[in-house]
DNA sequence: TATAATTATTTGTATTTTGCAAATATAAAA
DNA sequence: TTTTATATTTGCAAAATACAAATAATTATA
């Protein structure tokens, strides 16, 4: 493996996959910007998650994310409620449009995936598949790398 | 294959590259942003590209990318020079300051990656990568996704 | 050849995104 | 109770973005 300039291959992956993500996606007659459709991913992923929580995981700056969050709200797919434990948080959730615009954006990206996916045989998109998993396995191990900044 | 959440799985890898590309790179007394350093990788990797060429590569609207290359120039990283055969054409190449600064973010993504790389054995990386070659085989081959948009 | 249509690049301008510093509100610690 | 810490929002200024138009050179067409 020391021969392998690993960083080319992941070049020409991220770049495609970025690609991929910024066609992606229009729902329930909205533009839908990568960044947004990250925030709607993980709210939809998380148990009553805080403004702060989904930032963090983001790895975006508060104040941005706070505005990001507001446009949203304008939007009607993001909804914030008040945690009543702690008056300083707020929840997010998702509208029922929220879901639906999540739900679809969902589904374009594992339609374009499967297209994708067709180009290679049963085996090797079981193998596929598998390396994908142990990747990210191996950058949850990771202490250098592939955690948000500054976190 | 057809019950995995394929999106989760890449969202999952995407989102940590992405924070992977975030946190680099400084080189010589530079901070070099994401964007950035995607463009010094390409014209690195390409002979004489156009400024079009460049922006095309990447996915950037030619007037942004303009302005980009026009801060690179600033910070002695980057060179244009008008095509003797078509001049309307400027041709980007690197400084020796920008080689330098591209073959050090090179190494800094490469040692990220390695580290990534030690929490797998022998033969778990060398199935990623070779799926990492048959995922970019099979999104070149796609024509639904993972090109320029609107290109 | 003259004129029109096309291509590559840059600039004008307005909008959007970003992030630091500071403000606000609440909670926990001393 | 006072201090310290945390969560969120706003003020502001800098940077990134993209559409439209300008400029310059090339190719196509009549």
């Amino acid at each position: 493996m020391k021969n392998e300039d690993l960083r080319e291959l992941f070049q020409i992956m991220t770049r495609r996959f970025g690609f991929l993500n910024k066609s992606c996606c229009s729902a329930g007659g909205f533009d839908i910007s990568l960044i947004q459709s990250h925030i709607l991913y993980e709210i939809d992923h998380r148990h009553k998650p805080s403004v702060q929580q989904v930032a963090d995981a983001l790895g975006t700056d508060i104040t941005t994310f706070s505005r990001q969050i507001q446009s949203l709200i304008k939007m009607n797919l993001v909804k914030k409620t008040p945690d009543p434990d702690d008056r300083r948080v707020y929840i997010l959730s998702l509208t029922t449009e929220g879901t639906y615009v999540a739900t679809s954006i969902n589904q374009q990206i594992n339609a374009y995936l499967d297209e994708v996916f067709s180009h290679m045989n049963e085996f090797e998109q079981e193998t596929v598949i598998r390396s994908i998993k142990l990747l990210n396995n191996a950058m949850a191990k990771s202490s250098v790398c592939c955690t948000p900044p500054l976190g």
